[in-house]
Order: structure tokens, then C-alpha cells, then sequence
DNA sequence: AGGCTGTGTCATCAC
DNA sequence: CGGTGATGACACAGC
């Protein structure tokens, strides 16, 4: 059994390694101490492994979140913004630990802890510690990640240290014992913190099983081993952290602590910046880096260590990090200090215990698209009905536009797709009784097929130069059954007008504002009947838009239910699994638990000189530390006494 | 032939 | 009070 305890407790070594490597914590003091397994860092809340797989999956996708094509409506994003404070008051209820974070790697003695030659270092052992971080609640983002940052920045060193994994790079670091550098196999960091999980509940599964009172005498054996090399390797530390302050204190720009301080940043770029997820990676090279002089760090605070190498975000983003202290990039030790802010940023991410951040900040940054102050100048808001809209604008199909009015959708592509190809079937028809006012440009109107009332050039700038847009507006148009449906539709109204010979197509009819309807009302001199059509194909135009985004919200607001669905089936599951782990961790320290009282009792002596009997006294701890042994009242002798007395109080009472 | 889906239209309500 | 947007309900066409 020592043996095989022996075994586990390097296999647990070489785990945590791995674990401390991706920035997870694991207690190893209490495991090592021989009573309690190493089962509390499943109570470590977002830091945990579970919930770094979604900020990790988002970081898997290119375009940093999983894209909803439609807009969602304001309600949704306001919505998104309550779940967000719903799952950050839920904080990461945590147990008080002592060792936190640990890393080891070797170095070579020979080795001057030179933060810079940490390249060639592969013998000396370092730790990294982290005292007493018993943040228990995500508020304390700040003070948590002061007392932590030490241990993210020798983790994200150390990952620089790999070699591969410069900047961050989401590969899982080789074993250190292991020595073979062929085995890098790149994972995904969700796969990675999936399997961590797993490998967690694994681990805890056997520990468990393992936690036998015989292999106690081992474990302290262990523990003096550790206690003994934990000294050791003190005068490392102090090395380690004169070598981290360093740098840092060299970084004296304010936005060094903005970003260390990212609760807020995080926000600012998730409502304020769509740059700064992964979709920099691909928008980066069309705008200019001087638009987003903020962004740089939050963008390689969300980027930088995860993200696709090939993006090359990451080494032109960590400029502000590298620049103060990186000496030689090459040396890759200085990289890790962009990286452990980076890895810092990640955690207080996961932190906040934001798994259902890829609906959010799609939604968000749908809405924030769609806000582009670019696009709100091309485009009216008044949902394309009006003259004053241009619609026309050269967004792309599918695109919704959130609009400052009432109206809150701009289909540019889809909407009204009756009346345009009317105009192109009145061609072919060769009725063209009213050229003077149906001009060859109104015919050129059905021609490019545009398929939307919003087209207000259509009525007041005839002219073809007027439509931009001509070429986005023909792909639409190219579906052959838009086109026969157009055509059979629109042409109700229009055979309706010409019959009556309004000399007004039903896009100018829909198209033109209200007083300029009212205008051509009474200056045509139309009769009642014609008067009737012209309002009736108005309302039916202005109704069928209606119809459309109204259909186009519908949908949309299924999507997002369905997507929250899916959230919170996904939240539910991540805490049943940490109930049970929970449960089990509890049983698992009742059980240590008892077994320690029965060892201490065992031990203890009567004032006759005999052994204290297990059963009969019971140590309790109070308040102040001290451990005090007790008698055991008997419960069922108390019971029987107090359903005595209980009946001799009920025949009183009766 | 019947179900499903998309679209247009009408009626109604609210602003 | 009229115009307009939103939306449920219905009809119809296409698959």
C-alpha cells in the first residue's frame, strides 16, 4: 500500500505540474499532511478547470465566439447584461488553503536565477507559492489577483519556457522528467481543461481509495520530504519574485494596471470594444491600429496566449507588456510577462464565472456591429420605410441593423420582395402607358431587382448612379423563386394601379413620406377610387415590411431562447458536477476526519491509565483552535429519556 | 395528398 | 384623428 501510495503521490506531483503549467490550482499541502485528500480545488468556483472551457472554446474559434447573424434587440442585450451580474454575484465560494499554486521545474544549478537566460535552465527547481489566497468571492477580482499574480506569472514563464509555447501559445507543455520534445501534440485548451476535469474526478475517485490510515506513516515521511525541499527552495522564490518585480515595476504605464485590474477592462471590452475578442484576428488587418489605442491590451489580455499563432495578434498586441522589460524576445522568459497578465486576465475571467459568455458577447457584439456609427450614417432608421432611408447601404445580406427608432430592424435585403420585379414584369409585358412618369429609370428599378421599400432613390433619385448598391442587390434577386413569387405577388398591386392608371409604382407609393403622399393625393386630383388604391397598396407595402421584420424578430428571439437554453442546460450541468465533487470531497473528509479522532483517542489515556474507548469520547474543536475530548452522549439513551419525558409532558398536557 | 414553410394580407391595438 | 409600427391570424403557393 505505501508502495503504491508512493506511486500516486509522484504521479500527483507530476499532475499538479501540469495542472500548475495551465494555471490551475491544486492543493497539494492538505494531501501531503497524510489526512486530508487534495479534493478542495474543485471547489475553487470559475478557476477551476470547468470553467476555463468556455473562455478556452471561445478562444478555439477564430472569430472568438460562436457568430449569430441576427441582431438581437436591445431587451436581449440588456438581458445578457443582467445574466452577466447574476453569474458574477455568484462569486467562487473557495476553501482557505495554504498552497494554492506550486510549480516545479528544474534548472540547472549552474544556472543564476536571470530571469532572462531562463531558456537554457532545466535542472534547478523552482516553486512558486501562493499564501493564504482565500479569495472567496469574485468581487475581490483586485486583491485576489495581486496576491495571485505571482503565481500566473511564473506559470505563463514557465510556459514561455517551453519553447513552442512562446507568447502563450495553447499548447500543453511537455513533462519536465519526460525529456522527449517530440510529443508536442497541440490540444485544445478545452479539451485540455475537459480532460483535466475528468482526470480531476479521476483523481479524486482514487485518492480516496487510497486515503488508508496504513499509508499514513508514509505520508508524513512525504510531508517532512516536502516540508524539507519546500525550504530549499525558498531562497528560489525570493530569486523568482525579485525576477518578476522587476519587470513589473518597470511597467509603470497606467494601462499595465488597467489591465491587471480587467473586472472592469473585461467589461469595457466585451460592451465597448468587438475588437478585442477574437475577432480582431481577422478584423485587425483592415483597421487601422490607431483606432483602437485602448484595445491593445485588452485585445492580448483575451488573445495573446490562446490564441492561433498564425494570427499574429499576439506579438504586435503585447507590445505594451513586452516593451518595458522584454530584452530579447528570442529568450522568450520576458514573453511570459505579457503572458502572465495574460493568464491573470484569464483567470479573473473564468472567474467571474463567465461560462455563458459566447452568447453574451455574440449577441454584444452583434449589437455593437450593427452600432457602427458608419452604418448609422448610411442607414435611416426609420426601418427603411422612409425617404429619408438608405437602406440601400452596402450591408451585407442577412445583416440587422438595430435602429434608433421605434422600428428596430433594417432588412435592406429581404424586405418587400413584391413590387421591384413587378416593374421588370410590366417590362416584358411592354405596357409602358406611362412613360412620361414610369421613366426608363423606373424600369431600370425592376432591372436591378431591389427587393426592399427602403430604397427611397428609387423615388426621388431615379438616376442608375443613385444605387450603390445595385451589385449587392442582385444577388437576392438571382433566386429564382423570390423572383417568380415577386412577380405573382406584386403584381396585384401594380396591375391594381395601372389599371386605374396611377402613374406611380408601388415602391414610390410605399416609399414616400407621408406628406409627399398626401401632396400627390390632392395635386393628381385622384379620384375616390384611385385615392383607395393608393392608400391600400401603401398600407399593404408598409404592412408586408412589418410582417417581415416582425417575423425576422420572432426568429430572432427564438434563437436567443434557445441559445440560453443551452447556456443554462450547460451551467446546470457544471454544478451538479461540482455538488458532487462537493459531496464527495465532504464524505471524503468525514471520513479522514473520523479516522484522525479515532487514531488521537486511541492514543490518549484516562485518568486510570486506560485507553480512551472511540466510541465512548469524541474530540471537538472549538472556536478558538483548541481541541478538547468529549463523551459521547448517548443518543439513543437520550432518546429513550426524552420520548419519556415528551410522554409524561403529553399525558400532562392532556 | 398532406404537412411544413415562407410570404402576403387583414384586423387590431398601441403609440 | 390619422399615420404607422407591431403582431396574431388566415390564406396561398411551393416544396
Amino acid at each position: 500500500m505505501q508502495i503504491a501510495k508512493k506511486y500516486f503521490t509522484e504521479g500527483l506531483i507530476q499532475f499538479t505540474i501540469l495542472l500548475s503549467l495551465i494555471g490551475v490550482r491544486v492543493d497539494v499541502d492538505s494531501y501531503l499532511n497524510g489526512y486530508y485528500p487534495p479534493l478542495f480545488d474543485v471547489n475553487l468556483g470559475p478557476s477551476s478547470a470547468y470553467t476555463q472551457t468556455p473562455f478556452h472554446s471561445l478562444r478555439d474559434n477564430l472569430d472568438g465566439y460562436s457568430v449569430h447573424p441576427k441582431c438581437p434587440e436591445l431587451d436581449y442585450f440588456f438581458a445578457t447584461r443582467r445574466l452577466l451580474d447574476e453569474v458574477r454575484t455568484l462569486g467562487s465560494p473557495r476553501f482557505p488553503t495554504q498552497l494554492n499554486t506550486w510549480l516545479v521545474h528544474q534548472v540547472s544549478d549552474s544556472d543564476q536565477p536571470d530571469p532572462g537566460d531562463s531558456s537554457n535552465g532545466n535542472n534547478r527547481i523552482d516553486i512558486n507559492l501562493e499564501v493564504g489566497s482565500t479569495a472567496s468571492n469574485a468581487n475581490d477580482e483586485g486583491k485576489h489577483l495581486q496576491s495571485s499574480s505571482q503565481g500566473e506569472r511564473q506559470t505563463t514563464q514557465h510556459l514561455a519556457e517551453q519553447g513552442p509555447c512562446t507568447s502563450g501559445a495553447c499548447q500543453l507543455p511537455e513533462e519536465e522528467d519526460d525529456g522527449s520534445s517530440g510529443g508536442e501534440e497541440r490540444v485544445s485548451p478545452s479539451q485540455l481543461a475537459h480532460s483535466l476535469s475528468l482526470e480531476q474526478e479521476d483523481l479524486l475517485d482514487s485518492n480516496t481509495s487510497l486515503s488508508d490510515p496504513a499509508a499514513e506513516p508514509h505520508a508524513s515521511a512525504v510531508n517532512q520530504h516536502w516540508s524539507h525541499f519546500l525550504a530549499l527552495q525558498i531562497a528560489d522564490l525570493d530569486d523568482l519574485d525579485s525576477m518578476v518585480s522587476e519587470p513589473l515595476s518597470d511597467l509603470s504605464d497606467p494601462d499595465i494596471t488597467g489591465a491587471i485590474s480587467q473586472d472592469v477592462s473585461l467589461r469595457d471590452a466585451v460592451v465597448g470594444g468587438p475588437q478585442a475578442y477574437g475577432r480582431v484576428s481577422q478584423r485587425a488587418e483592415a483597421r487601422p491600429v490607431t483606432r483602437q489605442q485602448p484595445a491593445p491590451l485588452l485585445m492580448e489580455s483575451t488573445n495573446s496566449s490562446h490564441l492561433d499563432s498564425s494570427s499574429g495578434m499576439t506579438l504586435d498586441l503585447a507590445g505594451p507588456f513586452t516593451s518595458g522589460y522584454n530584452v530579447s524576445r528570442n529568450g522568450s522568459s520576458h514573453d511570459g510577462m505579457g503572458g502572465c497578465l495574460d493568464e491573470a486576465v484569464f483567470d479573473q475571467i473564468n472567474m467571474l464565472g463567465l461560462g455563458g459568455m459566447d452568447a453574451i458577447d455574440s449577441h454584444l457584439l452583434n449589437c455593437l456591429e450593427s452600432i457602427n456609427p458608419r452604418l448609422l450614417e448610411d442607414l435611416d432608421s426609420d426601418s427603411g420605410l422612409s425617404l429619408e432611408s438608405g437602406s440601400q447601404g452596402p450591408t451585407s445580406p442577412g445583416t440587422s441593423v438595430v435602429s434608433s427608432s421605434s422600428s428596430s430592424y433594417c432588412e435592406d435585403d429581404r424586405g418587400a420582395t413584391g413590387y421591384s420585379s413587378e416593374v421588370d414584369s410590366i417590362n416584358s409585358k411592354g405596357i409602358a402607358d406611362y412613360s412620361a412618369v414610369w421613366s426608363l429609370e423606373d424600369l431600370s428599378d425592376g432591372v436591378w431587382h431591389d427587393h426592399s421599400y427602403s430604397s427611397q432613390a428609387l423615388y426621388h433619385q431615379p438616376s442608375p448612379t443613385s444605387f450603390p448598391h445595385k451589385g449587392i442587390k442582385e444577388e437576392p434577386l438571382s433566386d429564382d423563386e423570390d423572383q417568380g413569387l415577386d412577380s405573382r405577388e406584386s403584381s396585384r398591386d401594380e396591375m391594381r394601379a395601372r389599371a386605374l392608371r396611377i402613374p406611380f409604382t408601388a415602391l414610390q407609393i410605399v416609399n414616400m413620406p407621408v406628406d409627399e403622399f398626401l401632396e400627390v393625393l390632392e395635386a393628381h386630383g385622384f379620384s375616390g377610387e384611385q385615392v383607395t388604391l393608393l392608400r391600400d397598396i401603401r398600407r399593404r407595402g408598409k404592412n408586408k415590411l412589418a410582417a417581415q421584420n416582425c417575423r425576422k424578430r420572432k426568429l430572432d428571439a427564438i434563437t436567443g431562447l434557445q441559445e440560453e437554453v443551452a447556456r443554462l442546460q450547460a451551467q446546470r450541468n457544471r454544478l451538479l458536477r461540482e455538488k458532487q465533487l462537493t459531496a464527495k470531497t465532504m464524505g471524503a473528509v468525514g471520513h479522514q476526519i473520523k479516522q484522525l479522532s479515532r487514531d488521537v483517542l486511541s492514543r490518549l489515556r484516562d485518568d486510570s491509565g486506560r485507553p480512551l474507548h472511540p466510541e465512548r469520547y469524541t474530540l471537538q474543536c472549538g472556536a478558538n483552535g483548541r481541541v478538547s475530548v468529549q463523551p459521547v452522549r448517548r443518543p439513543a439513551v437520550s432518546t429513550t429519556a426524552g420520548s419519556k419525558t415528551d410522554k409524561r409532558k403529553k399525558d400532562k398536557k392532556q
